[in-house]
RNA sequence: GCCGAUGUAGCUCAGUUGGCUAGAGCAGCUGAUUUGUAAUCAGCAGGUCGUGGGUUCGAGUCCCUCCAUCGGCUCCA
């Protein structure tokens, strides 16, 4: 007999080789059927693994992650059997689950295949599903697993096998299909309801651009077609918040082919909402210690030899412009920090007069690949809300947590609660893609390390993410499909100091060398308001809002009130519009409403004669009926309870 | 840059197997209406069908080039 605990701390005795799905049964028939996966010991078992030891026992079902991985990767076999009974010779690589589904990469040689074969491959994968195949792992030699997939000619499943260790290489069956495979799966195919190919894709075997490339089909299934059913409505549902949709809907930016690709036209409601999250950032740093500074948007291209940029992306940047007589070449900008550096330059320091904090709002220009560009958040040309911080090394871990305040107060403030912290570290196997040495690398990554334990940021880690100069502590925030995007962000930097030859003089009289906080708290401009865009639909915190109000008169006969109104709420610095057209009132207010006017304020005659406005909120409706001084009351309240000053 | 898809009026979309002068709703303009909480009525105007080439008696429709956009990959100072 084995003694299995269970997750509420509960021991059950079983027969020695019982399984977790035998386990599940004894619990309840219930969920028995809804078992999908099974952790042992830290380690992830099949339903049907035999259980040999004491130890402790997880079950999941489609309500843990575990199990829809399960669910996904599985069906991700099944998808795979679909393709190949349909695209004959198809090679098969990897197929793993993701957060929303799942992917196979393939390689289908000279077949094609596009969306017109998505529904023979759904119809496929349930046909498949619907005959309740068992999945069931087995030990394979690594002769014998070489053999296999030598004879079936698919040099991606050799090259993967030669990597692993003999004794280690598990195949998994199902049906008539077998895989390379680690493991954890449902117990049959017949838990997958529902299936839909999403989309297909090229993607590099092993993600390297030098390999060749793949045909990443992407799907997800599910266990009831009414789960489908809904995941779809709800990525319809995002797609009305997109950032690209609603910004044109709403006046805020515009593209032009004429002006080029990946790069923003702000339009004056959106240059307007741009000043105030600037102005909102300018007073918090403020506050924080930091000076405006304004650089040129281009610089010297020796400017770049010296910060190291030159080498490491002056081919694959805009080309350096030249002077039309002496030859002399200039670039646009890609970033503001070696004009930052050389401002420090522009004159001697003392320790006494760090930190130094030099912001600004500086607009920069950046080759992206066209295929990488996207709306709003991948541009060629982005404003960042820039700052570096010169400080001695004694002052870097208190100025870096300054800055981490600094950053979660804006992500406060803008209600961005689910963010996640990323600490990005150099890949330590590739060091030929940084610059400087192993010692100040270390120092760098040490201080962004317990600046944000010390901060209690709940952080991942992910080597190779530094920028080349130094390692970095991002805040990313997913976007209405999910997809994470980097918006802050706080760099530590013990090279461009060197580079440049910044210097300070200590309390004894010796020259030292101060290290470098680079800061975006927005990260940029553009890719914040487009985040924010997603994230609210449109409905900014009413600070932020393009109109704040507008007044819907009842007819062109109360002109005169509605002007009156106007200018009362303008003398309290409302920004409000007023609609006097000859058109009905619900027309009025419907429009009001598509275009996201947080209050309506319809006055008529009732109105006119007690002074009076008729508030209507937006997405709520009829509020009543109160006066002018009331409304504007009420305006100053809302903004004052969702923005908070900062404090140092 | 690579793989796949898309591109018709300011916006959202129709447009048969290639066949008369490319349609609709909304927005716009003109007029009527003077309105009480999500679309008043009528009329008018608006398109080199992304671009350039080709096939054809004939191309929005078929083929190629380029451009832009979308979903991924790679990249992201």
């Amino acid at each position: 007999m084995i003694k299995i605990t269970l997750p509420d701390g509960s021991i059950k005795e079983f027969e020695r080789g019982t399984t977790p799905m035998d386990v599940a049964k004894s619990i309840s028939e219930g969920l028995a059927r809804n078992v999908l996966s099974a952790k042992f010991n830290d380690s992830i078992v099949e339903t049907t693994t035999p259980l040999t030891t004491d130890g402790n026992l997880t079950l999941y079902t489609w309500n843990d992650a575990e199990g829809k991985k399960a669910f996904w990767h599985s069906s991700s076999h099944v998808m795979a059997q679909a393709i190949e009974q349909l695209f004959p010779g198809a090679k098969l690589t990897i197929g793993p689950a993701i957060e929303n589904g799942f992917y196979y990469d393939v390689d289908f040689g000279e077949q094609k295949i596009s969306e017109k074969d998505f529904k023979s491959i759904e119809d496929r994968m349930l046909e498949i599903s619907r005959g309740k195949h068992d999945f069931t792992m087995r030990s394979v030699s690594k002769s014998e697993a070489l053999d296999y997939y030598r004879k079936s000619n698919n040099p991606f499943k050799v090259e993967l096998i030669e990597n692993l260790e003999d004794g280690t290489i598990t195949f998994c069956d199902h049906d008539t299909f077998t895989d390379l495979c680690r493991g954890g799966h449902l117990p049959n195919t017949g838990f997958i309801k529902a299936a839909k190919v999403m989309s297909v894709a090229g993607a590099y075997w092993r993600g390297d651009e030098k390999n060749p490339q793949l045909t990443r089909v992407y799907g997800i299934t599910f266990p009831k077609q009414k789960d489908l059913k809904e995941y779809l409505e709800l990525l319809e549902e995002a797609k009305k918040r997109d950032h690209r949709k609603l910004g044109k809907e709403l006046g805020l930016f515009a593209f032009s082919q004429k002006v080029g690709q990946g790069l923003p036209l702000w339009l004056p409601k959106g240059a307007a909402l741009r000043e105030r999250l600037e102005n909102f950032l300018k007073a918090a740093q403020k506050k924080a210690g930091y000076e405006m500074v304004v650089t040129p948007h281009i610089g010297h291209k020796e400017l770049y030899v010296t910060s190291g940029h030159y080498a490491k992306y002056g081919e694959d940047s805009f080309q350096a412009i030249k002077t039309p007589n002496e030859g002399e070449e200039f670039m646009l900008k890609p970033m503001n920090c070696p004009h930052h550096c050389e401002i420090y330059n522009s004159s001697p320091w003392s320790y006494r007069d760090l930190p130094k904090r030099l912001a600004e709002f500086g607009t920069v220009y950046r080759y992206e690949q066209s295929g990488e560009l996207h709306g709003l958040t991948r541009v060629r040309g982005f404003t960042q809300d820039d700052a570096h911080i010169f400080c001695t090394p004694e002052q870097l871990d208190e100025e870096f947590k300054k800055v981490i305040d600094l950053t979660l107060y804006v992500f406060a403030s803008l209600g961005f609660e689910n963010f996640t912290a990323q600490v990005s570290l150099r890949d330590p196997d590739n060091k030929e893609k940084y610059i400087g040495s192993d010692d100040v690398w270390e120092k760098a990554e040490n201080a962004i390390l317990s600046a944000a334990k010390e901060k209690g940021l709940n952080y991942v880690v992910e080597t190779g993410e530094a920028a080349f100069y130094g390692p970095k502590l991002d805040f990313m925030v997913k976007d209405a499909l999910g997809r994470n995007w980097q918006l802050g962000t706080i760099q530590v930097d013990y090279n461009l100091p060197e580079r440049f030859d910044l210097t300070y003089k200590g309390s004894d009289n010796e020259m030292y060398r101060p290290v470098m906080i680079h800061r975006a708290p927005f990260g940029s401009m553009e890719r914040f308001i487009a985040i924010l865009l997603e994230h609210t639909g449109g409905n900014f915190p009413l600070w932020l809002m393009p109109e704040q109000a507008i007044i819907l008169s009842l007819s062109e006969k109360y002109e005169k009130y509605t002007k009156k109104v106007l200018n009362l709420l303008e003398n309290d610095e409302i920004r409000a519009l007023s609609d006097n057209r000859s058109e009905t009132i619900g027309k009025k207010i419907r429009e009001a409403e598509v275009s996201k006017i947080p209050y309506m304020l319809i006055v008529g005659e009732q109105e006119e004669k007690d002074g009076t406005v008729s508030v209507r909120k937006h997405g709520e409706g009829d509020m009543g009926t109160m006066s002018i001084e009331d409304f504007s009351k009420l305006i100053k309240e809302e903004i004052k309870s969702t923005i908070k000053t900062f404090e140092v």
